[in-house]
DNA sequence: ATAGGGTTAG
């Protein structure tokens, strides 16, 4: 009211007088001023039915308020996700042939985006006379986001084309559409061109995007080379680092950040909750979470909580951490169903897998795969087979390589070779060579010497450096004791250049990480831990142990083959584990290459001697060994 | 007005 009066108060009094009989007879609203005053303020109360309103009586007079205003409108429309409103706002703002700004063109756009409408911003942005580097921005980023890479690309010629310059909000979005190296190289050189990799946001995306491509040295350079930073560049690196398999490195970093005076955010501690993952540092892990419960928890690091505890092999804490999260979504139970299965608990896991049907969550591809992994892994053929034939009838996933290959380690472990070799040729794609190498697992177990050869001639053609073959190989013709084959591979294996990476575990004890390298006496206890090891095995010696000698890579003789077997690192980590900690904690063990079966059979003996309960770790498996058992049932 | 980092398998 009070526009009203200031508004009247100007004009003359006989217009007073007509304009005051013209409102009573056509009531209140055709006074304008008014009408685009209460419309902007309920634009800017954020009072989104009042402002339609207003702006349906506007429309009725063919009157049209500030740009600004219609902003501030659209912005209302998309915080209250209101599609229709929002469709209305556009309508009105080109009616009678209007030509708004480039900026409230801007906003429209930017509008459908958020609304997931592409098809209705594309059409828009057609129809705009000006397109400047917001307008281009936006629609780049939402190809990316769509993942529509060549459409983002292809846009960003476009744009150069048009005789628009790219700014650090296009680059830094655009990057993920790195379809390749060779594109990445050139987006940075656009960058550098530029002068934008400075901005923290490109510097971010870079460091990011080199990371995903496997090149985290140039993000790394990037890194290095900065002068200001932020939390989120900070974490970038750390994540980095963090799932390239550098724990160590994102820790380093994660601890300078902290010296800097950076407070982690969820998104941090996230990624240095998966270093913790990699290095299994179950201690650091635990001590992470206890942090975070204290502040707040969302759904991802909840998850990465999960998966820590799952891979560090206490299913204890995975199981509670689990229960009490308020919210799970298919990775929460698809990390879980895989935890149970890859720690020997498969029918737990079967049974999540049940409770997840149950509780309406719809399973994807990964939660198959750990479900058939759980088959797989304790030789569950029939059920295994019936998942994998429904999986695309009753949860719409097509079978894809990961669940070929536990269908493959199904059959190899049940000593079904021919029908698994059948089934590879039969698979709708390509054998690779984790397909076969799964069958030359199996030919290990059953000691298939034969088709070993067969199959591991397959994969030195397809992937002729990976070590873990040879390795393979070579045990399994040392498990028939065919010497000269076993020094054959040798030879291949030494002649491509490759030595065999030295074996280490390693245990967390007092928040040190403590580990022992195969001949290596490099740790200060290293003197007792061997003299306990010689009492150890005395001890369990007297109920049965008998070094196994087909565990010895090469051909050695007598006394000498005892003793490499005997300083095994894991040996040697689970005897510093007795001696140092508490009997009722459980000594967990983390070694970097596959578990051999002597050191199986010792830790199952110590287990049940010294009545300890010993989790150990192995690149694809783990083992949980309590009373002379354990929980992979003698199959790994 | 437009932009960056975190979770499940292999």
């Amino acid at each position: 009211m009070k526009s009203l009066v200031k508004t009247i108060a100007r004009r003359p009094l006989s217009s007073y007088y007509s304009i005051y009989t013209f409102t009573t007879q056509t009531q209140i609203s055709t006074i304008p001023p008014t009408l685009i005053d209460d419309f902007t303020n309920f634009c800017y109360k954020k009072d989104l039915p009042r402002a339609m309103e207003a702006m349906n009586s506007l429309e009725k007079r063919g009157l049209r308020a500030a740009s600004v205003t219609y902003s501030e409108l659209i912005k209302c429309c998309i915080a209250c996700g209101a599609v229709e409103q929002g469709k209305r706002v556009h309508k009105h703002v080109y009616s009678n042939g209007y030509k708004p700004k480039t900026f409230l063109n801007n906003f429209l756009l930017n509008m459908y985006i958020k609304f997931d409408l592409l098809n209705e911003a594309l059409k828009l942005f057609d129809k705009m006379r000006e397109r400047n580097v917001v307008s281009w921005t936006t629609i780049i980023s939402a190809y990316c986001n769509l993942k529509l890479n060549g459409d983002a690309l292809e846009c960003l010629v476009r744009m150069q084309r048009e005789g628009v310059q790219p700014n650090m909000f296009t680059l830094s979005s655009i990057l993920r559409a790195s379809d390749c190296l060779g594109t990445l190289r050139q987006l940075h050189c656009s960058i550098i061109k530029y002068g934008l990799e400075s901005d923290i946001f490109v510097r971010s995306a870079l460091i990011d995007i080199y990371s995903k491509w496997g090149e985290l040295d140039n993000g790394f350079r990037v890194f290095d080379e900065m002068q200001t930073g932020d939390l989120v560049v900070w974490s970038s690196i750390i994540g980095g680092f963090a799932q390239n398999g550098n724990g160590d490195k994102a820790l380093d970093l994660f601890i300078s950040m902290k010296r800097l005076g950076f407070e982690a955010n969820q998104g941090t501690l996230t990624s240095v909750l998966r270093a913790c993952t990699g290095l299994a540092l179950l201690e650091l892990g635990r001590q992470v979470h206890t942090h975070v419960i204290k502040t707040q928890i969302d759904l991802i690091l909840n998850n990465a909580i999960l998966d820590m505890y799952c891979k560090c092999g206490s299913l204890e804490d995975a199981s509670s951490a689990f229960k009490w999260m308020s919210e799970k979504d298919v990775i929460s139970w698809s990390t879980m169903i895989s935890g149970l299965a890859q720690n020997g608990y498969s029918i737990e896991a079967l049974k999540l897998f049940e409770s997840m049907k149950a509780s309406g969550s719809k399973p994807n591809y990964i939660t198959i795969v750990g479900v058939l992994f759980a088959c797989s892994h304790a030789g569950l053929l029939d059920d295994g087979w019936s998942y994998f034939r429904s999986m695309k009838r009753l949860y719409g996933v097509e079978p894809g390589r990961e669940h070929y290959g536990c269908i493959v380690d199904l059959l190899g472990r049940a000593g079904k070779f021919p029908e698994a070799v059948q089934f590879i040729h039969e698979m709708k794609c390509e054998p690779d060579a984790v397909i076969w190498r799964t069958l030359l697992g199996a030919c290990k177990v059953h000691k298939k010497v034969g088709l070993a050869t067969y199959v591991a001639k397959k994969i030195i053609e397809l992937e002729p450096h990976h070590e873990g073959t040879y390795i393979l190989l070579s045990n399994i013709y040392a498990d028939a004791e065919r010497w000269e084959d076993v020094e054959e591979v040798r030879k291949n294996f030494t002649g491509r250049g490759f030595k065999k990476e030295p074996g280490c575990s390693w245990i967390e004890v007092n928040k040190q990480v403590h580990a022992f390298i195969f001949r290596d006496e490099a740790h200060p206890q290293i003197k007792f831990v061997y003299r306990e090891l010689n009492y150890l095995i005395e001890r369990i010696r007297r109920v049965g142990y008998s070094p196994d000698m087909t565990f010895v890579l090469h051909d050695l003789e007598g006394e000498q083959k005892e003793d490499s077997l005997r300083f095994h690192s894991e040996k040697l980590a689970i005897v510093y584990g007795l001696m140092s900690l508490p009997k009722e904690k459980p000594v967990r063990i983390i070694k970097n290459l596959r578990i051999c079966g002597d050191c199986h059979t010792f830790a199952k003996l110590v287990s049940k001697t010294e009545d300890r309960y010993i989790v150990i770790r192995d690149p694809v498996r783990y083992h949980h060994f309590r009373d002379g058992t354990c929980s992979c049932g003698d199959y790994w």
